[in-house]
RNA sequence: GGCCUCAUCGUCUAAUGGUUAGGACAUUGCCCUUUCAAGGCGAAAAUACGAGUUCGAUCCUCGUUGGGGCUACCA
């Protein structure tokens, strides 16, 4: 059975990168019949977040990425947790990586350091300075341990590091990368316990993959460095080694590292700017990863089926906006009416524009889905929508001037728009395609420029120069409201 | 500085030891058209550089350059 994770730290939101990682995970798991789990990974107290592991939570929810087991989302946005390899949340298991720690410590595999942060700092920058590679130099590996059971018991602080060996070289298999390669002699003794009784990523990380019974660890590249430490964990450990997949990172336009200075990387940043979560998970999935044929537009369930590790990419991907507005604008054009009327309408809450006035007679409901119809195709977020059709719930201010066709004059649209409000006023159906055909017939029977009918009378419903076409919008003002509009209008044209 | 890692149009990417180096987004031209959007048909745009292997390298090897990561009692 295959068991991925996420295993995330609660410092504030998600941020997109650690979307995809956990998207990747997800699909490949869901893809061989496993089981997805979400782990908190919440070791570090300095960074802690109160709010940190529910806007993780949120956010992946909203993206569709619900963990099998682990962390969840629970009733009234609470966080609970599911699953037999519990707890979840790493400062809950504290005695459990002490234990391994003390196994560590007494194979002799690992021992205590009692080097203050001063020495260390001293150490580092004497290293850089002779050009040497830095890294713990070993010091309180030769204390006799009896010596340091004494120091502990006294109370003295200290941490625990792994004795790493300094001789030979770690290989690794990586499913993205082939094998990597690392010279031992490099490789540091590590802290895995911190003096505050906490344990660092590295213990905490490898212990918690194997106690969940992890088989593909995916991450980000960042990871990849200290691999050798994790590999010589399970190593001493002797625990089977799960398969590693390091991704590529995202980088901001100008390739430096992604980051918050340069625009917006928290997913609840996008859900805020009204990005679709199925454009947004289309969007981070391409990034490093494509099936290799011309199909673009992937639903989570075609990700499920087409995903593979193998061939996403080794080179790490700009996070470029463009293509997750032209995403967003196709998934906004596919989505049902009745859908999209039911996102948007928070939105146009949040604008204080009422969805639903007493207007387009027993149409009811449907009113709102025809008004968001008119525009859906012009914009690339939910968040653009009450602004673009702002103009059907109030008449925008406009010169009498814009009601002028570029073609035409001012006696010409003085004298057409009474005559075409006049005929309207006759007719009865009151739909779009009844409308294009019966103001169609009229200009042709006029003899009058298309343009010139057709420009003021859009101008006069809508209030601007640029808009949807002038029948659809007389459909959705309804007729009593369309022919209003053109009274303005003329009254505009006569001042 | 040291170590690890990566390198195809502006961006995301496809491809093979021999191709007119393909697609998408963005840009742009034309068409459609009352405007905008959409749509249709086009255009421009890339194998970082230098060696080597080879009859032939974008592809294999080495080097250079450039980017990124790590180098924390952060993850």
């Amino acid at each position: 059975m295959i068991r991925t994770r996420f295993a995330p730290s609660p410092t504030g939101y998600l941020h997109v990168g650690g979307l995809r990682t956990a998207l990747y995970s997800y699909l490949f798991a869901k893809q061989k019949g496993g089981k997805f789990l979400l782990r908190i990974e919440d070791t570090d107290r300095e960074r802690f977040v109160t709010d940190g592991t529910l806007n993780i939570l949120k956010s992946l929810y909203w993206a569709g990425i619900v963990p099998d087991e682990g962390a969840q989302l629970g009733k009234g946005d609470t966080v609970t947790q599911k699953g037999k390899h519990g707890p979840y949340i790493q400062s809950e298991r504290l005695d459990i990586y002490k234990e391994y720690a003390a196994e560590l410590l007494d194979a002799g595999h690992a021992y205590y350091c009692f080097c203050n942060s001063e020495r260390l700092e001293q150490l580092r920058e004497t290293q850089q300075k002779n050009k040497m590679p830095t890294g713990y130099d070993g010091a309180c590996a030769a204390m006799a341990p009896a010596e340091a059971k004494k120091r502990v018991a006294a109370g003295e602080k200290c941490v625990v590091r792994l004795k790493m060996p300094k001789d030979g070289e770690t290989r690794a298999k990586d499913l993205i990368r082939g094998e990597v390669v690392f010279k031992n002699e490099l490789q540091d003794d590590f802290i895995m316990l911190k003096s505050d009784g906490y344990p660092t990523y590295h213990l905490a990380s490898v212990v918690d993959d194997n106690a969940m019974e992890i088989t593909h660890v995916v991450r980000g590249e960042e990871w990849l460095s200290s691999l050798p430490k994790h590999i010589q964990l399970y190593a001493y450990f002797k625990w089977e080694i799960p398969e590693f997949s390091h991704l590529p990172l995202l980088l901001n336009p100008d390739k430096s590292k992604l980051s918050k200075r340069q625009g917006d990387v928290a997913v609840e940043d996008f859900r805020a700017k009204g990005y679709l979560p199925e454009a947004m998970v289309n969007f981070i999935a391409f990034l490093g990863w494509n099936p290799g044929t011309a199909k673009e537009m992937y639903s989570l369930e075609e990700l499920v089926k087409d995903f593979s590790l193998e061939k996403v990419s080794k080179a790490s991907a700009v996070f470029n906006l463009e293509k997750l507005d032209w995403y967003n604008k196709e998934y906004l054009r596919q989505m049902p009416l009745e859908e999209l009327a039911k996102q948007a309408m928070p939105w146009f809450e949040k604008a204080g524009l009422n969805p639903s006035p007493n207007r387009g007679g027993a149409r009811g409901g449907v009113w709102f889905e025809s008004v968001l119809a008119l525009e859906r195709e012009r914009v690339a977020t939910l968040s653009e929508l009450p602004a673009a059709v702002k103009f059907v719930f109030i008449l925008p201010e406009y010169e009498a001037k814009l009601l002028i066709w570029r073609k035409g004059t001012l006696a010409e649209a003085l004298k057409i728009l009474p005559e075409i409000k006049d005929f309207l006023a006759g007719l009865k159906k009151w739909d779009k395609a009844s409308l294009e055909i019966k103001i169609g017939e009229w200009i042709k029977e006029k003899d009058y420029a298309t343009g010139s009918v057709l420009w003021p009378l859009r101008v006069s419903l809508s209030g601007q120069e640029n808009s949807p076409g002038p029948y659809e919008i007389a459909e959705v003002l309804g007729k009593d409201e369309s022919l209003k509009r053109l009274e303005t209008a003329i009254a505009k044209l006569k001042n």
